[in-house]
DNA sequence: TGACTATATCACTATATAGCTATATAGTGA
DNA sequence: TCACTATATAGCTATATAGTGATATAGTCA
């Protein structure tokens, strides 16, 4: 193993970040700009104490930049990066369907057989 | 929000795949090449059982590929995705390192000034 | 100043899971 | 068949964290 575990812990916890629905609800709701907590809550239904965490979660991972504005605090996606990841993931993840639709038809062929 | 969150739940469960430092671990030993249970026991350190575990969840996600050969079980990527997913991560990484570093020498002028 | 609103934080519960030990299963050679 | 080895699984404990309700903090307007 020539990766020390601490540069891989560092790359888990960015994946683990990512890891979350809720998160990923409210990075979905950002790619169309920038919004404020009460905008996000409404968006994703999620309950306020709830999101204000995963915003912590995702403004210290650098995915999201925080830019209070009066009384209210707008985040949005400072690192565009994260949208290549998920294409990335859900190009697997359809790959891996297909993968499994066409082991199911084979096995129906077989059972035919 | 226009994606449902049962597609997102599968994104993260991809992504949950990958959030774990053993898991990683254990990707990066196979990257070299296909290797057998015990192989991956004495590379990345792990407990036979903990192992066993991970190389279940890495197969299931489609990340692994499972081949027994007599009474040893072989393992290997069956997906080379993963490796630039992580790419992309860590140049994420290095870039909010490198912002970091940028931040507290900016700290440090003004300090000095 | 005080009332009001938006956001953040605290304290808690419930759930998920990493890692462990012990055990089960499967393949191999006597 | 039995003994042996490699892998998988079951049961357990400890830890992490998502979600919630209550509270704290900060900005705005009267």
């Amino acid at each position: 193993m020539q990766i020390s575990p601490d540069a891989l812990a560092q790359v888990a916890d960015y994946f683990k970040v990512l890891s979350e629905v809720s998160r990923l609800q409210v990075l979905c709701c950002l790619k169309s700009g920038s919004k404020n907590v009460s905008d996000i809550m409404e968006a994703t239904g999620l309950g306020q104490a709830n999101v204000s965490k995963h915003l912590k979660i995702l403004t210290q991972a650098g995915i999201l930049s925080r830019k209070p504005s009066g009384v209210s605090v707008y985040y949005e996606i400072a690192d565009p990066i994260i949208f290549e990841l998920c294409e990335l993931a859900c190009d697997r993840l359809s790959i891996s369907l297909e993968a499994r639709s066409q082991q199911i038809t084979k096995l129906e062929t077989w059972r035919k057989a």
